[in-house]
DNA sequence: TCAGTTGCGGAGTGATTCGCTCCGCACAAG
DNA sequence: CTTGTGCGGAGCGAATCACTCCGCAACTGA
């Protein structure tokens, strides 16, 4: 914001500035689809990169376009911390860091956007190779006796995607009390270790219900029938 | 939506049928707020309802003002759960108690409009008459030793306001799926006995950081200085 | 049977916000 | 100087917002 043009920057930024714009590009959507839901705005996403809105377009065609790079990097860096969990020889902490690698970067972030563009096949490739590795990271922590007895690898998926967004961070960003932004982090992780710690194999008593199946987990990303919704 | 008018009543309605219609709206008005947020519609909350907006405005001059009777009674359930909660022998069944009941009807579902209206001095006096007996009911839990160490109010109140929104729940109904209603719903319950189970006290490590203060939970209610953000 | 009354649904309204386009400008190279 | 390139953001038509208003159905007292 404000007007600060070409000014600074001197040398060669025929694409190193382009690069960081398209880095500021994406972290800002993120963040703001993460604050404002399905009704996040590209004026909103620009603001936040430190750009006008013209730079967007000339990258992304289009809103959806750039959901789409989005949610495909999202999905990446899922799969990769569901693979570096399963590389780690502690399983509960094989475990925890996916969990937590997850909850940070997570597709639940974008869920609101699910379902307002088309899936590629390199998406759902992606989430079924994600959702395999995490499967097996369930089975593995259930044969070492350290994950609590009936968890799911959905049950598993749905806690980390309750836990991607912050209410908290979202309203504190929203209304721009910066001060308290530290302190917001703070109480996050330490809401996230104690749910998380609920995983644990212990004397807690048995779940209730029975195990979700996997059909809540991958019926968001495709729209029903009749394009969006109702 | 749909013709059915009178039709099927017939007797006194004269008062009978409104409190119906203030029932649903009120209801409507609490899902509606929870999926989209501080966007939330007043033709959403009147289709969900199934009355016409006009109804609405008949009831409450402006969306603000059934905002604010919707907040009161949120307060009001989140104390009474609270006091309930004290009034039990059995002090983790207590603490349960408030939490399971402040996640289905709690504040936090509503979190998402504070800021947009003003808040009264009831609510203030029900929110401060609400915290001091939660922070009663976590001292007598960490008394009797049943509370995880280092857990504090504002820790319990955070948790429960991020259990408060249900991304699944919000998805499926944005998309109209009614038949994985159920499983959701099911889901859901077994995600929330997990993360407040990570609340017992146990063989789980410390919390990381410090402990958070009330500022971050008294802050959001009191819009900062003009109005309403940025 | 029939005016009179009451509460209802939803089309209409002006204001606002949306996704997206397009143009003037700052700067580097020739 | 002229030319070229990527930039910020004003501007545009469409969509959506909170809210108003009116015709109608259901019921009442006679």
């Amino acid at each position: 914001m404000g007007r600060l043009h070409g000014m600074t920057r001197s040398r060669s930024w025929r694409s190193e500035e382009v690069a960081r714009n398209d880095r500021a590009l994406l972290r800002a959507a993120r963040e703001v689809l993460a604050v404002d839901g399905a009704h996040a705005s590209v004026a909103a996403i620009a603001a936040r990169a430190g750009v006008g809105v013209g730079s967007l377009y000339r990258r992304y065609r289009t809103k959806q376009e750039l959901f789409q790079r989005l949610c495909l990097i999202a999905l990446r860096e899922y799969l990769d911390a569901a693979n570096e969990g399963l590389a780690m020889d502690d399983t509960w902490q094989g475990l925890m860091h996916y969990a937590m690698a997850s909850i940070r970067s997570g597709p639940g972030s974008l869920a609101p956007a699910a379902g307002t563009f088309d899936v590629t096949d390199e998406m759902t490739e992606l989430a079924r190779r994600g959702d395999r590795a995490v499967a097996e990271l369930v089975q593995r922590a259930h044969r070492a006796g350290v994950l609590r007895a009936g968890v799911t690898a959905v049950d598993l998926e749905l806690l980390i995607e309750q836990l991607s967004k912050s209410p908290l961070q979202e309203q504190l960003q929203c209304q721009g009390r910066t001060e308290l932004y530290d302190a917001a982090l703070n109480a996050r992780e330490r809401i996230i270790t104690i749910a998380l710690d609920g995983l644990r194999a212990g004397p807690a008593g048995a779940l209730p219900g029975q195990a979700p199946g996997y059909e809540l987990f991958t019926m968001r990303w495709a729209p029903p029938e009749g394009e969006t919704a109702e």
